[in-house]
DNA sequence: ACTTTTAGTGTGTATATGCACACTACTGAA
DNA sequence: TTCAGTAGTGTGCATATACACACTAAAAGT
């Protein structure tokens, strides 16, 4: 029968999971000056050309309202800027210099995180795991 | 080549599938009266007999610090009582009554979510996905 | 022209998360 | 017996998360 066994509930193993991950990836980038929420936003915004704050933020799977004080904050620390987009009234965002360098400076950090992951899991089940958790966004 | 393939960052899909899959629980949840993460600690607390604050905190991946604030709200909600351990100097926790029947009313709900999970996933990729996020929570 | 719909914006409140730090009390060795 | 180590506790601060709500202005119907 087994009836409610919590050893397969989804909630906690996802925020176990990205408890896990975050603290790690959050360990290095803050020796290049940002937390590892503020790296994932410079990345989105980055790959961005003409995308409204609502546009960006289903792309992040995060409500608008989070994004926009993430964003207000990088807005404080002079790595991005913001300006009305010409069409569809939306703002739109793009790195400043500085936000641009400091991504560079990242970059390492980063790839060591990945490459951590990497021997963790093994190669063949790093990708079936990033193919899990793309699958659990679109929920 | 593909160097710095953003689609694959860990920290950024572990990221979103945890803030899908919370959202998703948490509105289940608030028609009991309560949030996902409540929900995930009085779980915790259920399946607990002689846990210090430490070791609870571990089984979830989180931050000792974190937990001190979460258990600490649910205490003043009437949720969970604490006291000393007998031996190993550390606080243990139980639940109240309350507690015990708040999470007696938030299962049908949760079975709900394991089940829109399941149905979202498919069966065979529903196990796959659990045992890949365990695998993640101890990085 | 004006009013309604709609696509976008931001704020108030509550909770969650973790690091740095400080505190307390057993425990054991000089 | 005092004192260093250690296993536990909690707080200050900054950030992240999302729901409810209120606001603004373009588009479109009448």
């Amino acid at each position: 029968m087994e009836e409610d066994d919590f050893t397969l509930c989804v909630l906690n193993n996802a925020r176990k999971a990205a408890r896990a991950v975050s603290r790690h990836y959050d360990r290095l980038a803050r020796q290049a000056g940002m937390t590892a929420g503020q790296f994932s936003v410079l990345v989105a915004i980055r790959q961005t050309t003409e995308e409204t704050t609502g546009e960006l933020a289903d792309r992040l799977s995060m409500d608008r309202t989070t994004l926009v004080r993430n964003v207000a904050l990088l807005e404080r620390k002079g790595l991005v800027a913001s300006s009305m987009s010409s069409e569809s009234r939306g703002k739109c965002y793009r790195l400043t210099d500085k936000g641009r360098t400091l991504l560079e400076d990242a970059l390492p950090l980063w790839r060591k995180a990945q490459g951590d992951v990497m021997s963790h899991l093994g190669e063949a089940d790093f990708l079936r795991t990033i193919s899990a958790l793309k699958k659990l966004s679109d929920l």
